[in-house]
DNA sequence: CCGGTTTGACACCGTTCGGTGCCGAACTGG
DNA sequence: CCAGTTCGGCACCGAACGGTGTCAAACCGG
């Protein structure tokens, strides 16, 4: 049952089939995802791709946010987290769950979609590090705020622990990556989090 | 002057290419790395390039023991250090230092090369992924030595010792190809030493 | 029932991909 | 000097790349 519209009605749902494209992305990076893997992982052919998503680096932006609101959604609940500590370890646990889950590709899209690339990757591995740039800056921002509540002390630098803190969760993806098993990467974090606040 | 030899002499230093096709696989990752770009970038034909190195799976292998003797050849050096600790932190100072370099590209051939990866590119994923699997197995062998000889305590694991140094290498060599300082990132790695041994 | 709109099957586009054949150039050794 | 070997310019290969045009199908609204 669906709003009542002008035209032929599409032959797929075209949440299930970005769903699809999110993980042929996140498994095969930009460059190493060929519209013929994306048409046939999603299910629908070129035609329609592009009808509904609009060009190749359009889908990734759009799975992209996909992935920021699915897996990738840890990072805003830990930021909601009452204290720094618990929102560090919320974020490092939400990093290593999200790179290990079982049915889904290994490690993180913003990490690994393009770290490195060529001409035709160059655009999507922009928008990756402003990913990943903006969620360490909302990181710094939190820390920030426990320095002014007294949560953290006056002394230690939102900004370098916030790098820290990304700088393992970006580690612990690449280990994901590797095919490091959640309990492993678990304890990294708590290894981490043994030694708080790091500065 | 070179050892007499058969055949038309070669108008390239091949060793010199090589090193050119290093930082084009660094930056642009296997599959970002078209053979265009390679052979731009070596000053080289195709046919030059199949002669000399074999195919662009033979190259990316002989670019990588490259890239291991040189910009990687700290981790080779760390592991002479003669306590654990200065191991760790001859390794971490490594990883920011190469991954920063000025003329070179940002992060680490290992991690970003072929991080994720299409059917063009598995080869070349599952060659850095044992790459890094291989390096963290020196550092855990490293460190089992530390706790033989009484460097590190009894307790201590050196499995998870070593995949804690690794993961932030790792998340270093991320931050890198981001665009961090190597300050910046000498700065995790301090924070890191000052928690030491991790667990 | 038909015009209008949107979708999708199918074929196709120009360009680039990794890779190779032909043949002349540049050497060595007899 | 010539046969043999290796190198490299040039053109070219089949396949795959991202992307598009035509036309029938599937709907809505009048």
């Amino acid at each position: 049952m669906r709003a009542s519209q002008i035209g032929r009605p599409r032959a797929f749902d075209a949440e299930a089939a970005l769903e699809k494209a999110m993980t042929v992305f996140w498994a095969q990076g930009y460059e190493g995802a060929s519209l013929t893997d994306l048409t046939e992982a999603m299910g629908i052919s070129r035609k329609s791709l592009y009808a509904a998503y609009g060009n190749k680096e359009d889908l990734f932006r759009k799975a992209l946010r996909r992935y920021e609101e699915g897996p990738g959604a840890y990072v805003a609940e830990a930021l909601r987290e009452p204290t720094a500590r618990e929102v560090a370890a919320a974020f490092l646990a939400g990093a290593a769950r999200s790179g290990t889950m079982p049915g889904l590709p290994a490690g993180c899209l913003g990490v690994q979609g393009a770290l490195a690339a060529g001409g035709t990757g160059r655009t999507a591995r922009d928008i990756l590090a402003e990913w990943r740039a903006h969620g360490q800056a909302l990181l710094r921002d939190r820390f920030r705020q426990a320095v002014q509540t007294g949560d953290l002390p006056d002394s230690a630098d939102p900004e370098k622990i916030a790098r820290y803190v990304m700088t393992i969760a970006n580690g612990i993806a690449v280990q994901a990556a590797g095919g490091a098993a959640c309990e492993d990467l678990q304890q990294v974090a708590d290894a981490t989090l043994r030694n708080w606040p790091p500065a």
